[in-house]
DNA sequence: TATTGTTATACTCTATAACTATA
DNA sequence: TATAGTTATAGAGTATAACAATA
């Protein structure tokens, strides 16, 4: 039971931990990719093909995705001003309010998790983690990437 | 940018090792659920309910995701001697191999991000994670489920 | 009656291809 | 012509409800 792979435990808390956050969206009837659509907005007003980007799809699904965010008041198109084309997305009150409401939630959770842990323990594990994302964002020339909830600062 | 929360960084670690496997899984037109699936059957050979508690889905919903693996045919079904009503479900060969090529792809993906903290780093970050692990299944009765690698041992 | 599994239905999510409207 | 976005279409994945077969 001790004989966990660094792999194998890796992919384990990573289902836990995506899986805790899928838990509490869908408390609020949010899936896990309405979720990032609501947490990459919180400091974003991006097109829809920049949107399509951040989130690793196709643009055609990113209005889908939009469609369905906007039916429910949660995200805004807005007419670009500089190009005709373009549509600029944004959070609604009620989209922002909800977006915090689920990262807020998520992180009691994930605190509480890690909160099995002795504090020296706690913190050589978010320095460890800290430290393998910015090599690996360094190694691949990528912007530490948001996820669900942004950087603070 | 050395800012993370400790809470953010396991989430963005999270998304890291999943979009991993994820991208890993659709080079052989696997989603993550059949991945997942695959990977449950790796050491058991369960009844579609059990398959369902185990998947954390509706038994309708592995109605249709077996189904589709049985069409593949990476799975098969089993009638069950005990239960006429029953329905074992189990691993072809076809789908093992599919099952460990996309497991050993995925390690070795895993492997090179870790291989960019010193080695030092690396077992601290095994053994906390472990350590978390196990903390977190005592602390809800609960077995360390197998994700993607069942535990080796 | 209760349980196991499937089916019918409805919705989300996704991609490809074709389209519209701007540039 | 090229680009931004939508729409049409097709398929996977999911849940709820109704059903058939067996217990």
């Amino acid at each position: 039971m001790a004989s966990l792979t660094t792999v194998d435990g890796l992919a384990q808390l990573s289902f836990l931990v995506l899986g805790t956050l899928e838990r509490r969206a869908a408390e609020h009837d949010l899936s896990l990719i309405q979720t990032r659509l609501l947490g990459v907005l919180r400091d974003r007003r991006p097109t829809m093909l920049e949107l399509a980007k951040l989130l690793g799809l196709d643009k055609s699904s990113v209005s889908g995705l939009v469609d369905r965010a906007e039916r429910r008041g949660l995200v805004t198109r807005i007419p670009s001003a500089a190009d005709r084309r373009s549509v600029l997305v944004g959070l609604t009150e009620q989209g922002r309010t909800l977006a915090a409401e689920v990262a807020a939630r998520f992180e009691a959770d994930v605190t509480e998790i890690l909160a099995l842990l002795p504090d020296a323990d706690r913190r050589s594990l978010s320095s460890l983690v800290s430290g393998l994302l910015v090599a690996h964002a360094r190694a691949n020339g990528v912007d530490l990437f948001d996820t669900l909830v942004p950087s603070h600062e």
